[in-house]
DNA sequence: TGAAATGTTGGGGCG
DNA sequence: ACGCCCCAACATTTC
């Protein structure tokens, strides 16, 4: 009797069924060993408390899923180079299938763990991962990787073939005795030790089948008001869709076919909501392009000229930004519902990220560091991405200059000061008027909306115009020579 | 996907 | 009727 046809799936950061290409090669082995691998590399950017939250809940979903079909998703620990090939070895498979991770930190483990396999007779299939398009696949006419947004785009939806591949009818069972050595899921320790991921079960339901769910019900209702509503934070108006995508539990080429298939192909779209919310989802593939093709910039600015920025530390006002006790209501209400949920708004992550770095003076690197522990999103390209625009330093980045308003932007984009009422309950009894500027109110609005500034609320840490002018003077440090 | 400073215009009050 | 000033509203420039 020959030995059966036995592959492992390395499962990475593709908790999905549907639109899977490894998942759907897997399935023409006889034999398929699923398996999630928790590394403990050493690498800056090993994954954030809140990620590892996500993390636990969407194993669990995609576990579940499996065993529902008859398989099952075995659990270990170590060095994917290692552990897979042992695997490979105890189980006489022949190929180990995966899709790619689009981690720059993985390269190096990646390319050991195909070397090692080649010599061992072992095939290895990396598959495309959770991303629209590789790094090659577009490329300005000079071979050189685009570093403005609309070009990128422009050119995107002219070349890109929408294709999707449906979930597989079924799984091949495990090989015999698969899970003798699987690992529980309480052993990869994921959940956050202390009691700050309380709410977030309020908030978020984690896995495949809510994805899916969200982009359904968000193309029906949401999408033709996406303009006016997703820059209003007291408002649903997103489709809040950044975890899910991160861990691939839905692939954003699914996004974009459910959205083709209401409103027809992308180039000729007519509307303008459902036009933006592509250009957000490329926004996500832009990331992914400038991180790739410039890995450095998880730690430098893409524009070298930014290093000479004089960022100061002051652990003081780091904290205050982190706790939200800035005194600035809409930086406050942010940094607070980060905290307890996971997440905060796009408008807010722009105003937060500004005010910390330009406001306070602080590395968008250290802002980075904290948005990655605390998001559910977390995400390296996007998350990189979106402090070095907001610093300046990067690809088609807001110029330096433009620094927000904390106060205006939380006038203009809330004017009844619901946001900051929810967040910051201590102000929820002031005027609209008032609520984005406290410390203007007058002294009897105070006292019948029960606030004392410095006690029950902080006063400002910093004067905004001062501020301003702070940092614009900073900036002469990078224009200058050359 | 800015905000502030500066410039321009035109209506209305007033001598 | 006219010139002058004020200032709101809008436009342009600058950071």
């Amino acid at each position: 009797m020959t030995k059966p046809k036995t592959a492992i799936l390395w499962v990475r950061n593709d908790f999905r069924f549907d639109d899977n290409e490894a998942l759907c090669q897997g399935t023409e082995y006889e034999q398929l060993l699923p398996v999630y691998v928790a590394s403990e590399s050493q690498t800056p950017f090993n994954r954030g408390g809140a990620s590892k939250w996500w993390l636990h809940h969407t194993i669990d979903a995609y576990k579940k899923r499996l065993r529902k079909l008859g398989s099952e998703l075995l659990l270990v620990k170590g060095r994917p180079e290692e552990v897979l090939l042992q695997l490979a070895k105890d189980y006489n498979a022949e190929a180990i299938l995966w899709n790619r991770s689009y981690n720059p930190y993985d390269a190096d483990m990646v390319g050991k763990l195909i070397a090692k396999a080649n010599k061992m007779q072992l095939e290895t299939i990396g598959c495309k991962g959770s991303l629209l398009c590789e790094k090659e696949f577009l490329l300005k006419d000079d071979g050189t990787p685009y570093k403005v947004y609309t070009a990128f785009w422009r050119n995107f939806i002219k070349k890109y073939e929408l294709k999707v591949l449906d979930r597989p009818k079924k799984i091949p069972p495990l090989p015999p005795k698969a899970l003798e050595h699987s690992l529980s899921l309480e052993q990869l320790e994921l959940l956050p030790t202390i009691n700050w991921d309380a709410e977030f079960p309020e908030h978020w339901q984690v896995g495949e089948d809510r994805a899916q769910e969200k982009v359904r019900s968000f193309i029906e209702d949401g999408l033709s008001r996406y303009n006016d509503l997703r820059d209003q934070p007291n408002i649903d108006g997103t489709s809040k869709l950044s975890p899910h995508l991160h861990f691939g539990e839905i692939h954003p080429q699914r996004v974009l076919q459910m959205v083709v298939s209401k409103y027809g192909p992308i180039s000729s779209l007519g509307d303008k909501n459902i036009i933006q919310y592509c250009k957000e989802i490329l926004w996500r593939e832009f990331s992914y392009h400038l991180l790739l093709h410039f890995p450095h910039t998880t730690k430098k600015p893409l524009n070298a000229d930014f290093e000479k920025f004089p960022y100061q530390k002051d652990e003081d006002f780091f904290k205050a930004w982190a706790k939200g006790q800035t005194g600035y209501p809409i930086v406050d209400a942010g940094m607070r519902q980060l905290w307890r949920t996971g997440w905060m708004h796009n408008r807010v992550r722009m105003i937060t990220a500004s005010f910390l770095i330009k406001h306070l003076g602080i590395s968008w690197q250290k802002g980075a560091a904290w948005f990655w522990d605390t998001l559910v999103d977390a995400d390296l390209a996007s998350n990189t991405q979106g402090w070095q625009w907001t610093a300046g330093c990067g690809a088609d980045a807001a110029p330096f200059f433009r620094i927000f308003n904390p106060i205006t932007q939380g006038e203009k984009f809330d004017p009844k000061g619901l946001y900051a009422a929810h967040w910051c309950p201590e102000l929820s009894k002031l005027p609209p008027k008032w609520i984005y500027k406290p410390w203007e109110a007058p002294e009897s609005e105070l006292i019948k909306a029960g606030i004392e500034l410095g006690e029950t609320y902080p006063y400002p840490v910093v004067d905004h115009r001062e501020a301003r002018e702070k940092a614009l003077e900073n900036y002469e440090m990078v224009k200058k020579k050359r």
